[in-house]
RNA sequence: GGCGAAGUGGCCGAGUGGUUAGGCAGAGGUCUGCAAAACCUUCUACAGCGGUUCGAGUCCGCUCUUCGCCUCCA
């Protein structure tokens, strides 16, 4: 089956076939730095992170490309305002660069957290001047865009398909009645500004051929995108909430620019929800993924993310984050199973799941029916695996490397964690695994002696520690307990 | 007002015409010294009103409600 893709420019599932054989070019909508990330984020960049491992595992070649906005993103998008990383940055009485630094290695750690891989190219806006200044040069040549008083605006009017994205297309409707609108040097309200002349005191300003100032926000995505994907790419992504204008904008701009498609599919994923209502900052209702991950699992959390599709709303609470917690762990559970089990002789029909799996995945990425299929392989996995004859040295391992592919290398809710790597880990580990088996040869002693207080007495002290312990049929087993 | 999405069982959350989604929680059972885990069985659904159809959460219309964008936001 082929991969199908809801395309967001035709409102419909569309068969996914990249413009070059064997190649996808990807561009997501990055962060604009100024604040530390929230679930907002978690949901958005690990849906997209899925797409790009789904489509490397199909065996497409992924030039992934996400930007970071650093620069021209104001507090308003009518073109006035202050700009996000300047505004932070008076506000921590530093300056924007610091700001724009201290908040992206802040969003990497948050998603190196969340298994979140990075993307090829992670441009940033601030060393793209020259690329965005280039663009606006083109739009003015080609008669796209205007200047007056040192600021250049791109005229909707010259682009009659502005606002396809959206279904906003006629722009005098729009604006006839919405607000009063003030004495503007632009032609049309619905203009944008490609450049900006930088206000006295404005620290981060460039050179160009119109004023001393600083590019506008929506610029920076054509500019970087067609540097490094080339001038029409296969998929771009970002959150529903930009479609308009910032989508619409760089759509108008690029293909103003080229004369060429800009985007063939455009994803966008859904909003996060805390109560039913919309998560944002001026709500102050926003959860930050550094308070969350001291209370829980950040496997979690992506686990609860992917449980829904990315294109349905994710309404947050504790309690759902709880039984995310416990479905998760059942998975982990049998995930373990695999590994630890004697080898028996009955073969396990695979297939249906795989099939499944890959079904699921196929149609616009739906994650929550693909997590349902490892559920359902989960339970038939640990029926195999209960009766006598258990499951064969050849089934065993086929499963396993099947748990390891859809859960682990596609979806990243089975991960690796428990063991990790290096030396000085596995130096402690092999410690530990020598102090448990002293107090688990002492329970086994005790409960030879129906001392049953005290093999309880070990066995809950453990667990308040972290350590599982579980009397099974194969005998003790023990488990690192993961953070609730 | 314009553009768009959606209303599913106690909660979360899939499902675009006909067979159990799945998870969590609840009930009963098997196993166990007891737990835990696992497995088996099981109770709660498709906002309302019409319509199309042999048959509709699933298509159409209307009503009600919610949410998003049009102002910062992934």
């Amino acid at each position: 089956m082929s991969l199908f893709i809801y395309n967001s420019l035709g409102r419909a599932k569309e068969k996914f076939e990249p413009l070059y054989p064997g190649i996808v070019s990807i561009y997501v909508c990055g962060p604009t730095v100024y604040g530390h990330a929230h679930l907002g984020h978690a949901k958005s960049y690990v849906s997209f992170d899925v797409v790009v491992r789904w489509l490397r595992h199909k065996g497409y070649h992924v030039k992934y490309v996400q930007n970071i906005t650093d620069v021209g993103h104001l507090t308003d998008d009518a073109d006035e305002g202050e700009d996000k990383i300047s505004k932070q940055a008076r506000l921590e009485k530093t300056d924007p660069m610091e700001i724009s630094q201290f908040y992206t290695r802040s969003f990497y750690e948050d998603m190196d957290q969340l298994d979140v891989l990075r993307a090829n190219i992670a441009p940033a806006a601030t060393a793209h001047i020259p690329e965005q200044i280039a663009l606006v040069e083109r739009l003015i040549k080609t008669g796209n865009a205007y200047v007056v008083n040192g600021n250049v605006y791109f005229s909707v009017e010259s682009f009659p398909e502005y606002g396809k994205l959206s279904g906003r297309t006629d722009q005098d409707a729009l604006q006839s009645g919405i607000r009063v609108e003030m004495r503007s040097e632009k032609r049309h309200p619905s203009d944008f500004a490609l450049w900006k002349k930088a206000e006295e005191g404005h620290l981060m300003k460039w050179n160009s051929p119109w004023s001393v100032g600083y590019p506008g926000w929506h610029l920076e995505c054509s500019a970087m995108s067609m540097k490094y994907l080339g001038e029409t790419i296969d998929i771009h992504g970002g959150g529903m909430e930009n479609k308009f204008p910032h989508h619409d904008c760089e759509i108008a701009q690029s293909e103003a620019a080229t004369g060429k498609p800009y985007v063939r599919f455009w994803m966008h994923n859904n909003m996060v929800t805390v109560n039913g209502i919309k998560m944002g900052k001026s709500l102050k209702n926003s959860v930050n993924l550094k308070d969350l991950f001291k209370e829980c699992d950040p496997q979690v959390i992506r686990f609860f993310v992917l449980q829904s599709h990315y294109r349905s709303q994710l309404d947050f609470s504790v309690s759902a984050i709880k039984a995310s917690t416990t479905g998760l762990e059942k998975l982990r559970e049998t995930w373990r199973r695999l590994r630890d089990q004697k080898i028996g002789s009955a073969e396990f029909a695979l297939e249906p799941f795989l099939q499944r799996f890959t079904d699921a995945m196929d149609d616009d990425f739906n994650t929550p029916v693909a997590i349902a299929v490892l559920f359902d392989l989960s339970k038939a996995i640990n029926a195999a695996l209960d009766r006598s004859e258990g499951m064969s040295e050849k089934s065993r391992q086929e499963t396993h490397d099947f748990l390891q592919a859809a859960g682990s290398d596609i979806l990243g809710i089975l991960n690796h964690h428990e063991e990790s790597s290096g030396r000085d880990n596995q130096l402690m580990s092999k410690r530990l695994d020598g102090v448990i088996e002293i107090l688990l040869g002492l329970r086994a002693e005790a409960r030879n002696n129906k001392d049953f207080p005290l093999s309880d007495k070990i066995r809950d002290r453990l667990l308040a520690a972290g350590i599982e312990i579980k009397d099974t049929k194969e005998g003790v087993s023990w488990s690192v307990k993961s953070r609730a």
